[in-house]
Formats: structure tokens, sequence, C-alpha cells
DNA sequence: TCTTATATGTGCTAAAGCGCACATAGCAAA
DNA sequence: TTTGCTATGTGCGCTTTAGCACATATAAGA
């Protein structure tokens, strides 16, 4: 809290800063503040003020829709590769969507502020803001596709894997329960996909730990929506 | 063709054009060149080059996402509350899907050079494409869980009534065909959930036409989603 | 060690929707 | 009028998944 902004050298594992230099990273350094995130922590809710936008070197935010009875859904997520709270710089600060960290991690966080302004030059961070939202749209309408047309166990391998791109090691901290209400499916119908994931020999799981045991298998078994988002997100920072 | 750019007094029905003033307009107009758009033409296909954005004063174009065994389904829609093609402004001028037109009508279409010089500027162009992508990230991800979460009959009528926002008159031209492979569905689901609309009088339809008969009901009907998406619209012209 | 909360296993019924086959009906061109 | 194409109606079996209910197993804490 008190050494919030880092000074000379800096570093980090997240995507975005990381491709920042020079004055534009500079311009940012005074506001970013290094931030624990907890599983579970709700960064916005749905129709939130957004103050502060979240860069991550680890972990992974769910992007999470909410229908009117309640029921949510995963519509896309957001780690390393990315920051949270895109939309409170697009003329508005409220949010669209609740997200919330469902892989625990740590990062750096600035208030809106600041980037607003930045997003008012023709800079590096506009840039890079804007190629990520093109990574953005390209995820969640394949995200939308892969909801209307795959199967819970392709979907579940899929999510599997892009939680894993995330999050260090090959143990994650994940219960079919949380699984479930991510994919928007049933609790039991996890289960079943789980179990036959684990059949299959691409993960083993207990209790609130699942464990990437084969990731070429689980890439091969999952739908094609895990590889065409991947390569979007790769265009990034090739 | 030959008369392409307007002078004097410019008007359109498509909400960003009519938004611009004074020098952010005038800016544009020599690149605005008028365009009839025919159903099923096709605007761009996954990966084409962006060379031109549509911004429509009527009719409805389809933004689709194709999975790997050529399955379709559509992510969102574009009328006159938008233009095609804001990928584009975004770092890479190849698109992320497939655009076609869905419902006919006519607009302008203008080359994506000079709009990509304009997004460079923090001017009323820019600001609204951006709050156009918010909006655009609204209806996306509202999409996304409806695909996941709602039966097909209330899909159906709110795409319905999204077509009919879009387009001039009650009578529309789709077909059963056609808005299966939209909303992701089989032909036969969805003659048996017009069917069920039909029979509750909110629409009538027969052979490629679909009459809305009962505005007010079928907005009842519908889930949600629709609301949402028309409310983050609404707040563009607001 | 005992208790308790939570995570997972499993069995059942039912609904939704797919996928296919084939019938019919309306429209248009010859 | 005839022909043919296209749009829609309909029936049926099958898969996937929802939605319950309840059993069991594991971890954490008293």
């Amino acid at each position: 809290m008190s050494t919030s902004a880092p000074t000379g050298v800096f570093s980090s594992n997240n995507f975005i800063l990381n491709s920042l230099k020079g004055d534009d990273l500079e311009r940012l350094l005074p506001y970013l503040e290094p931030v624990e995130l907890p599983q579970g922590k709700m960064l916005y809710d749905v129709d939130d003020r957004i103050r502060y936008l979240y860069f991550l070197n680890n972990g992974m935010i769910s992007v999470v829709n909410v229908g009117g009875d309640g029921v949510q859904t995963e519509v896309g997520v957001i780690g390393r590769e990315g920051f949270s709270g895109v939309e409170g710089l697009l003329g508005d600060v409220s949010s669209i969507n609740r997200q919330m960290i469902q892989l625990p991690g740590d990062g750096y966080r600035a208030r809106i502020e600041p980037l607003q302004d930045e997003m008012l030059r023709a800079g590096a961070f506009q840039q890079m803001t804007h190629k990520l939202m093109r990574a953005g749209l390209a995820q969640i309408g394949q995200t939308s596709l892969c909801n209307r047309l795959h199967k819970n166990e392709e979907r579940l391998a899929k999510w599997l894997l892009m939680c894993h791109d995330r999050f260090d090691g090959d143990m994650l901290p994940i219960t079919h329960e949380f699984a479930a209400i991510m994919l928007g499916a049933n609790r039991t119908s996890v289960t079943q996909a789980a179990g036959q994931l684990q059949d299959k020999g691409l993960i083993t799981y207990s209790r609130g730990k699942v464990r990437v045991t084969d990731r070429p298998g689980l890439e091969a078994y999952s739908c094609e929506c895990y590889r065409k988002i991947a390569a979007e997100y790769a265009r990034l920072t090739a």
C-alpha cells in the first residue's frame, strides 16, 4: 500500500504493461498499485461504477453475464494477456457485467481517470487497448457460438485449458459447482463431463482441485474454440 | 456512383452519421458513397480484409461466427444504430467473423482509411465509435448468455424484434430456414417455435414472409435479453 | 476422535431439441 | 395448365442435458 508506485526498473508479467516503453510507461507508473487478488473477489458487479482497472500478473478473471432470474454464464475470461474494465474507457464508467477473480493471483491496479486520459492520446496504450478489444470481441463471439453449439464436455475442456493458460502450475482450484456456474450448466452435468475427461486420462480431480495431466490430449479433445481464441490473443504479442 | 459525395445539407437515418456535426462531419462527407444493400450480400467473410465500413439507413446486417465444421451462429446484428466493420479500426483490418445483409436496405459506405485516421483524433467519431463498441460488447455478451440459457421460442421472438426494429414495415422477408441458421438451431425447431408464436397471435407467416402482428405481445414473450440490448443502444442516442 | 460442512457420485424422470424422412402447399416459370 | 422449386408441416427415434433426490467421501475444525 505504502510502496504503491514501482520506481526504477519496472517489471510485470502483464502483457499490456510489458508492452509499454518510455514515456507511455512512465506516465502510468505513478498510478500503478500492486494488488493481491484472492479467489472469489468481485471486481465489479453489473452497473457498478468502474474505479480501477486491474492488470493481472497471474490468475484469472471471469467475465459473467447475469440473466433476469439470477442465472449466470461466463462470456469471457481475462488473465495476464489483458486487463479488466475496458468498457470503462468507452465513454461510460458503468460495468456491463460481473467480473470476479476465478483463479487467485496478483497484479497491479490503476485508477481509471489517468487511463481515460491516456485513451485520448494516440499513444501505445490506446493502440494496445484497441488491439485488446479486438481480441476480446473475437473471444466473446467464439464463446457465444460455443455456448450454443458445443457439448458440455468439450466446453469444459476448453474452459480448463483457458484456466491452465493463466494460472501457474497444473493444479487448478476449481469445484464442479463453480465450473457449472461458469459454463451455464448443471452441476451434475459437469460432474458427468469431468468424469469422462478423467476416464480419458486428461485430468484428475478431487474436492476442488483439478489437475491437468495430459495437456496436449485436452487440447485435442476440446472444441476448436479454444485454439481460435488462443490464436487471437497470440497476435497481441506477435 | 458518380454523385458519390453528398454536399450541402446532409441527412441520413444512420445514428452515427447523424450524430456528427461541423468539422467532424465535413471531414467524412467526401468519402461517403450511397449504397444499396440487397438481401444476402456478404460484406465480409472471416479473415477478409475490411476495405469499407457500412453505415445503414435501413436494413440489418447479421454478424455470424463460423465453427470448424461450417456451422454458424449469429452473435450480433447491426442496423442504423451503428456501422459495420468496427474491428477494422482496432489495429488490424481483417474481419473477425462473417457479416451479411440479412434484411435489405440502403446506406453509405466509406473506405476504411479516412476512418482509421479519424480514430487517431480525439474527436466525435472516435467518441461515438467507443460508445458503439461498448454497446456492441453488451449485445454480444447478452447474446452469448441467451444462446446458452434460453429456449428457441424465446430466442426467435427476440430475434424477430431486433429485425423489426431495423426494418421498415411489419413484413419481414425471412424464411424459417434462414432464421434457423441465425439462431444456430434446427429448421424444424424453428418451424415449431414459429408455429407457437403464430398460435399465440404474435406473428403470422407464409413462405418467407413473417408479419409481426402483436409487437407488444412479442416483447412480453421474448426473453429479457431483447430489452437489455435495446436499452444499451438507446443510451447511444440519449 | 468426533462433528460438520462441502464436494462428488449416481440414479431417475422429463424436457428440449436434433436429425432425418417424407408429405404437402404455394409460387413462378414455361 | 403443367412443371418444378422452395417453404413449411409433421412424425419419430435419439442424444443431451436439466432437475431432482439422496448417498458417500473427504477435509477441516472442535
